[in-house]
DNA sequence: TGTTGTGAAAACCTTCACAGCG
DNA sequence: CGCTGTGAAGGTTTTCACAACA
């Protein structure tokens, strides 16, 4: 409880603010700002293509659903340079995320299980857009391994490590059925690759060094059930007695 | 028209006291923390089914993969009631996590745009599996109005107001291109859906007190690419061999 | 003028460490 | 003993408000 010197954990110091410093291009950007970049970079897109020259905080906010302070905030994170009094110029901006967030050379992506969800995915336009190439498919159903979906074709997976490496994929996509997903992380982490965004439920254990992102559809229904039953301003209805009373069954879940 | 996400939500005044119930099951829940419970169920419910009856906060947090103090903080929000020196029960707890998600009723959902990743949603067991019921599927398109798809039968969107009403919607699924989403949502917002998933690559304007979350396909890769590209630190080598070191980490359970 | 960029304050979330209890 | 529950510390994110400036 007093302080007694604290752990020794060392802070990431980096360089303290650096008062006449020219120009920082990135330092230390935040995993919150990172998330909102990509959604500034499809209003800049859309804007870029509509000829909008420039475009101030405010407008670009209301455009991405944020707040304008928090958009500033992000930008500066970034090494902005926006124009006192005009704003930003559209098409210097949409290039400087694109930079920040990696965007200027292809990444290629490796997507493994190519069932129900999986399918949608390989052809689903998010991919492909925005140079994101869908390098391979995966799948363990000899059905499904041979088949071409949106012009690639589904290969075993066991074959990820070789592909993988082969085609310098950097990004995997997990589909699989909850039980296979980790033994595909594995064999994706294995192969080199240390993104991987995971549409199964299910938590994987990755090495050190090795980003997860999670896309949880029942995770995001509960939640909203969550806000749904918090809508019922019943007071005592729901929340309001023992719940495990009599109703201890689990049957809720199938 | 600006949405701003943040309405500063000041505390409804919670009646601190409430002399009558002896025991407060759920005050006030963080954000961060509903989010969580919903993996948290996921591994309880597991454990139920293979009929382990309690299960620590260590063992659950693996499982979870968290810590094991922000699973505690987390439980003890919504009023938790472990053993000390024994763990939780695995059946109350399940029932408690549950009841706070409002999972003890059904939630009736209706999904609109039946394309290409809104037909993989409607079968996908995700929904379906665990008490969401999919009640209602709309599209636009005459080919696809008509047809079956997971047992529910796709009706024209101008059916929205009418079928989501009558059918008691609370939950809406918009999975249309981008330039549908927002009439879509504002007729889903009509017919009293106050909870919103959006698949939709495009920001919602939503009136107050209608939660929308957002599962954004682009968005996420993009934010793996900001990683990749950071991940910049020595030998990247394509023969690296790169030693997968699998350890005994993976499954707590089954 | 109108707008950016940014300290500082506030709110939120996570982690630590240990008292308290079975 | 082992484990929970929690005050307090630490870290991150959001918001405010305004000086600086083209």
């Amino acid at each position: 409880m007093t302080v007694d010197g604290g752990a020794p954990r060392p802070v990431a110091g980096g360089s303290p603010t650096t008062p006449g410093a020219p120009r920082r291009p990135a330092a230390r950007v935040p995993e919150a700002t990172v998330g909102r970049l990509a959604v500034y970079l499809r209003a800049l897109t859309e804007m870029l293509a509509q000829g909008v020259p420039t475009v101030s905080s405010d407008v670009l906010a209301a455009a991405a659903g944020v707040n304008a302070a928090k958009l500033r905030k992000d930008l500066s994170h970034i090494g902005s340079s926006g124009v006192r009094g005009v704003g930003y110029d559209v098409s210097r901006l949409t290039a400087q995320v694109e930079t920040v967030l990696g965007l200027t050379h292809e990444n290629a992506v490796a997507l493994v299980g190519v069932g129900n969800l999986g399918h949608a995915l390989a052809g689903y336009g998010g991919f492909a857009a925005r140079g994101f190439g869908v390098s391979a498919l995966f799948d363990v159903d000899p059905a499904l391994v041979g088949t071409v979906i949106a012009g690639v074709e589904v290969q075993d997976v066991a074959e990820i490590p070789d592909v993988c490496r082969e085609r310098g994929v950097t990004i995997g996509v997990v589909a699989t059925p909850a039980p296979a997903a980790q033994k595909v992380c594995d064999a994706l982490v294995g192969a080199g690759v240390r993104s991987i965004l995971n549409f199964a439920p299910a938590v994987l254990s990755v090495p050190d060094g090795v980003e997860v992102r999670k896309v949880d559809l029942a995770v995001e229904m509960q939640i909203l059930a969550f806000h749904v039953s918090r809508r019922h301003v019943g007071a005592s209805g729901a929340t309001g007695t023992d719940p495990v009373a009599d109703d201890a069954t689990g049957k809720v879940f199938g």
